[in-house]
DNA sequence: ATACATGCAAACGGTTTGCAGAATA
DNA sequence: TATTCTGCAAACCGTTTGCATGTAT
């Protein structure tokens, strides 16, 4: 992966904003300093980035993908309401591993967890 | 929800064919029977039968939806191989959102889990 | 010099939708 | 008859890709 000023912008403006954003957000934010740059450099670089595990791509039922800086273990939780994703913490799902590794002949490479919700914000709002 | 024969083969074969299949494949299986029936047709009637609890549709990353005659609490592995589709139990995950209750001011209304792994079939080809 | 990256625009795949006509109640 | 449904085709939306050019090593 060769150095390109356009990834850098991209990376440290997904690192940078816990907004959990969709690809065309992160094309608005990286377009107010690099303005010429392509929503399929974007896109490139998105998934690159994510392939080579310096962010998390997060897949959002008929929704666009969304992209975390956050590479610790931790999930996420969907608001019906406003759309917004926060993230949850789960404690320790890896039972589930264990469980399944030993009720089945699967041999398991990972898993996701999505929660749905409304957010504190969206309760407030009755 | 007025009585429509396509609707019907089409529940019929999302019930009777425990694999998973997603709306392309349920619209192959339906021709045999509906020669004539289109495409939209069989997305129109998964989405009311989904809507409706009659069915679930189980979204893939990456991948097409997945369509689900079972109703009962179980979640889905994805073999990293060959693309199918297998039913898992996984227990009793409602303590999670017991936990999520009280450490959280979300209110939660669903999650949904999946796992991906190798199943025993693609493992046995070495 | 040679890889790799970019901007652009067109293509893609899965899904949805508008419409005129057909089937159900 | 009023309403819902169908087949068809076009549109849609998020994402990917081919290409000619530009940039990093």
């Amino acid at each position: 992966m060769k150095y390109s000023r356009q990834r850098e912008i991209i990376h440290h403006t997904v690192v940078h904003n816990p907004i959990h954003p969709t690809a065309d957000t992160v094309y608005s934010m990286v377009r107010t300093q690099e303005p010429n740059i392509s929503l399929g450099t974007v896109y490139r670089n998105l998934n690159l980035l994510s392939e080579q595990g310096l962010l998390r791509k997060i897949n959002i039922p008929n929704a666009s993908d969304r992209f975390d800086g956050r590479l610790d273990e931790h999930h996420h939780i969907l608001c019906e309401k406003c759309g917004q994703l926060f993230d949850i913490e789960l404690g320790d799902l890896s039972a589930l591993d264990e469980q399944i590794k030993k009720e089945s002949d699967f041999t398991i490479t990972g898993y996701q967890v999505l929660l749905t919700g409304i957010c504190p914000g969206c309760k407030a709002k009755h």
